[in-house]
DNA sequence: ACTTATACGTA
DNA sequence: CGTACGTATAAGTA
């Protein structure tokens, strides 16, 4: 981030990718002039290009297109881009008024005929190069990577465009373990299908890389080809000619003739009057004229932002950079409770800034603090940090920090008593002022070290999720190099292991890791902050995230009690049952073989004993899954030998899937106290769900008999007397009655009767004690169906009705409830032209790929937008309930705990004697945890063990 | 020792 | 050709 060169920078752009990317990530409806021109390219192409230059600072400047009519490279390879798209008339009318934006705003624009704006780009580079410029190519095509030297960078944008990455020499060995130069000879292997270029198929980055590493060059692998063995040696054999086509269509002319010099392309000098003409014609506000003006208006002028590290420094010159750029605190080691009394009276200063949050009170139930933000705080703010081992059941702390932005406190354990009395008076006083990068991981780590801290005000790994659900950061240096563009040494890679952050490397000093994690934290915080303050998301981590960590966190310690000797029982019994339905398959068979190989059983089913093929899977072999297996075994009925087979299998799929998952929860049961300790994730489901896993403890057994025995082993601990399961029924559909406003099914939710009858009866226009059996579960699978985009051909596959009688059933259901079918189009039509869809609470998933040209993609991302805000809608909901009910038994002061979520269900460890109270305190909590049009409905159950308190 | 495909458990 | 997950195993590559 920081470039240290006196060098001129020139930063050269390809002016088609970037107005693609502009015209696609800004909704048109928004864009629009009074007479219905688009102008969102225009406005994003201004935007997107200034936010550049404000954080790359160049001094010359130029910018790319593509001319009508083929190139060179059409003539060699004839479906050169022809699956692309061709461009929307909506974009292509802006064209024109981009490059006259560009004109007025003094910046270079270049076409030539016969070339690729490619080809422009990188003459351009070149020439920049040769004059002893650096030189920047913002272009989202890869095939630029080739220009990539000491000097010339490519900007290439990430998912969301403000993730650039700057491609260095360095970056790209690091991605495509070849260099630059190598770069195209291995899309020349690879190919390209955004441009319908094949590559060698089977072959994708990894094995390209493998090659070239190998044999030096595209040629050396061609020349060695008849050495490399296996599928894809022939298939490198058979694609030879295409490989080097490719590789001369992807060179880039780095000489075209373009006709201007490199130190004409100054900017700097906007035409006012032209600008303000254009504007008014785009309709443009004065904002965006002054953002731009900003910008424009002084090519070489000093940068106006500031850096975030920098918000509330003091005058400290010989504050520590790191080699990515990055301000790091100075540490102190503390030992004693003093030397951590006076650290603090002396930095407490740079944590407290004027504008303080005042969230203090915010609950789930307060309407009106929806509206807060977290602003300037987060810039300030203690980081609280620790590390070690962070794993529910066996944590272990080895230190912890407590840092501003320029200071920080270290302390390693073992802690003095005195100190830990005055750690945790500290937290205790200052945990609102706290910013910390996984709160529910910390708390096990403060735990071990007989610490506490209660919700603070910021968690960059919670916000991280926010921002973007569909990320997942599996580390803190991931974080920032995914927000904040940040690349962190190579030296320190991180080894396995499973501890909080990166595992230590025995060369650096520990401090300085220490310091790098806390400077990322407080970076964090300030990036993303902005952008949780304006989606108005605070609240969301504020009252529901941070929150339900904590009670995560509890949940997680506290473990599940399981009965190891029954788990030993059902495993033996499990194996047994897998052994002998193996030993009859192997009879019928004639032969033994591995029942868990679906290509050995291909082999056996379609083959040897010629069954009529099943559905293929996607790589184009005949299914065996369990639909097929239980299809072929019906209709197998004459063929004695293979029905045995077939029945035979069956009971092994099963009673050896159940074999193998009471052997994950002997393996995963903690020795010292019989239980098991699952991890909840808090930001991996997209949707704002949970998930559990090592072990997962959201999917055990519930649908038969024999899985729905392992629920048994899980039974009350030392000093509890039973367990309680209490569930909500039909939340998604609920949500959907409230959403929608549709009068029948909410009707239907307030009639008290058996729901999905009381629905049939709607549908089919019938009493409710006409209703068949098969109508029921018709309508009730189709009242599932819905929240998933369920389609009628989903629908008659999983009833095994026909497609026609899906198809009429819906149109039935639909009749029935319209406004539940104008909501579910609402939300795809709605996350269309917002980009994203937002549950109940201001929960937000961004989905692309809405725009995307591949049918099935897009058809795809529909279904989850539509399923998305429902989902997520529920996930909020439990969310806010296990809040609740924590706060409300410990308010209560029993002993129960809760100690499972299942999504809709919550598992409660009950102390003697206060089962009635806390059936009364967890249905509450679950059943007004919002007020929807229609009620929630919680049904509990109590039993002995898991399995007796289904209800 | 790694990745990919296949299968299957839950809500 | 129904969303969201996590885990185990085989088979292919190293």
């Amino acid at each position: 981030m920081t470039i240290e060169s006196t060098d001129e920078t020139i930063l050269v752009v390809d002016g088609h990718s970037l107005a693609f990317r502009a015209f696609f990530a800004l909704p048109v409806e928004n864009f629009s002039t009074a007479s219905g021109q688009a102008t969102n390219a225009v406005w994003g192409f201004a935007t997107m290009l200034a936010q550049v230059i404000d954080q790359e600072q160049p001094s010359h400047l130029a910018v790319a297109f593509d001319m009508k009519g083929g190139t060179f490279r059409n003539q060699m390879l004839p479906q050169y881009k022809g699956t692309r798209e061709a461009a929307p008339e909506e974009l292509l009318t802006q064209l024109p008024l981009i490059q006259r934006m560009l004109k007025a705003l003094g910046v270079t624009y270049i076409e030539k005929q016969g070339y690729e704006g490619d080809d422009i780009i990188a003459t351009l580079a070149t020439m920049g190069e040769q004059a002893g410029y650096r030189a920047l190519v913002l272009s989202g095509d890869r095939d630029a990577f080739q220009l990539i030297d000491d000097r010339i960078t490519v900007l290439y944008p990430g998912h969301h465009f403000k993730e650039l990455k700057h491609m260095t020499p360095e970056a790209v060995v690091d991605k495509y373990k070849v260099t630059a130069a190598q770069y195209p000879d291995l899309a020349a292997l690879r190919g390209e299908t955004a441009d319908n270029i094949p590559g060698v198929p089977g072959v994708g980055d990894g094995f390209a890389a493998k090659w070239i590493n190998q044999f030096g060059s595209l040629e050396g692998i061609i020349e060695h080809a008849d050495e490399i063995g296996g599928k894809k040696g022939e298939a490198l054999r058979a694609s030879i000619d295409q490989v080097r086509l490719n590789r001369k269509v992807n060179a880039l002319v780095r000489d075209v003739d373009l006709g201007v010099n490199i130190e004409d392309l100054t900017f700097g000098t906007l035409n006012v009057a032209d600008v303000d003409e254009l504007f008014k014609e785009l309709e443009f506000g004065p904002r965006t004229k002054t953002r731009v003006l900003k910008t424009f208006n002084g090519g070489v002028k000093p940068s106006n932002s500031v850096r975030a590290s920098d918000a509330g420094k003091t005058d400290d010159n010989d504050a520590e950079h790191d080699s990515a750029g990055l301000h790091l605190p100075e540490t102190t080691n503390i030992d004693t409770a003093a030397q951590f009394k006076a650290w603090v009276a002396e930095h407490s200063a740079e944590a407290h800034i004027a504008e303080e949050i005042s969230v203090a009170q915010s609950d789930a139930s307060d309407e009106k603090s929806r509206h807060i933000t977290c602003g300037q705080a987060v810039r300030a703010g203690w980081r609280v940090a620790a590390w070690g081992d962070s794993r529910p059941g066996r944590a272990s702390c080895e230190a912890l920090a407590i840092a501003t932005a320029n200071h920080a406190a270290v302390i390693t354990t073992p802690i003095a008593e005195e100190l830990t009395a005055a750690l945790a008076a500290f937290l205790n006083r200052e945990h609102e002022h706290a910013i910390v990068h996984g709160y529910k991981e910390l708390l096990h780590l403060l735990g071990a070290a007989g610490l506490d801290m209660a919700v603070p005000m910021f968690d960059t790994k919670l916000a991280g999720y926010l921002d973007q659900p569909d990320f997942h950061a599996d580390s803190l240096n991931h974080a920032a190099e995914h927000f904040l563009d940040l690349h962190i040494d190579e030296a320190q890679q991180p080894s396995q292991g499973t501890l909080d952050f990166d595992d230590e490397q025995t060369e650096e000093d520990p401090n300085e890791r220490r310091a790098r994690d806390l400077a990322i934290i407080g970076e964090l915080a300030t990036t993303i902050g902005a952008v949780i303050d304006e989606r108005e998301q605070y609240w969301l981590m504020r009252a529901i995230e941070l929150p339900v960590s904590r009670t995560l966190y509890a949940m997680e310690h506290a473990g599940a009690k399981v009965d190891t000797m029954r788990l030993i029982a059902l495993r033996d019994q499990f194996s047994a049952d897998a052994n002998q339905a193996q030993q009859v398959a192997f009879d019928a068979a004639g032969h033994e073989l591995n029942l868990q190989s679906p290509k050995q059983l291909q082999q056996v089913l379609f083959e040897d004993m010629g069954l009529k093929p099943t559905k293929r899977t996607k790589s184009g072999s005949y299914t065996t899954n369990a639909t097929a297996l239980q299809d072929l075994y019906v209709k197998s009925v004459d063929n004695e030998r293979a029905n045995n087979f077939l029945g035979a299998l069956l009971r092994h799929r099963e009673t050896n899937k159940l074999k193998q998952i009471v052997a994950t929860l002997i393996e995963a049961t903690n020795k010292n106290d019989e239980r098991i300790h699952t991890t909840f994730e808090q930001t991996v489901a997209a949707t704002g769900r949970l998930s559990s896993v090592d072990p997962n403890l959201q999917n055990i057994p519930n649908r038969n008999a024999a899985g729905r025995e392992i629920r048994s082993v899980f039974v009350p601990g030392e000093g509890y007397e039973a367990l309680m399961s209490c569930d909500y029924s039909q939340v998604e559909l609920r949500i959907m009655a409230d959403l929608s406003g549709d009068e029948a099914l909410i009707e239907a939710f307030k009639s008290g009767a058996d729901f999905h009858k009381y629905v049939a009866s709607m549908v089919y226009k019938l009493p409710v004690d006409q209703i068949t059996g098969d109508q029921r579960s018709h309508v009730k699978a189709m009242s599932y169906g819905l929240a998933y985009g369920l389609s009628a051909y989903g629908l008659a596959q999983q009833l095994r009705i026909t497609p026609r009688e899906a198809e009429a059933l819906k149109n039935r259901y639909f009749d029935t409830f319209g406004k539940v079918h104008d909501y579910l189009e609402s939300l795809v039509s709605d996350a269309r032209n917002n980009g994203y869809t937002e549950t109940l609470f201001g929960r937000r998933r961004y989905f692309p790929a809405l725009h995307s040209p591949n049918r099935a993609a897009r058809e795809a991302a529909e279904r989850a937008a539509l399923n998305a805000p429902i989902q997520g809608s529920a996930a909020d909901i439990m969310k806010i309930a296990m809040i609740r009910a924590d706060q409300a038994l410990r308010e209560a002061g029993v002993n129960s705990r809760i100690i499972l979520q299942i999504h809709d269900e919550l598992v409660v460890e009950i102390a003697p004697g206060e089962s009635e109270q806390v059936t009364d305190l967890i249905t509450n909590a679950m059943e007004h945890a919002v007020d929807l049009a229609v009620p929630l409905d919680v049904s509990c159950g109590i039993g002995s063990d898991w399995q007796l308190a289904a209800h």
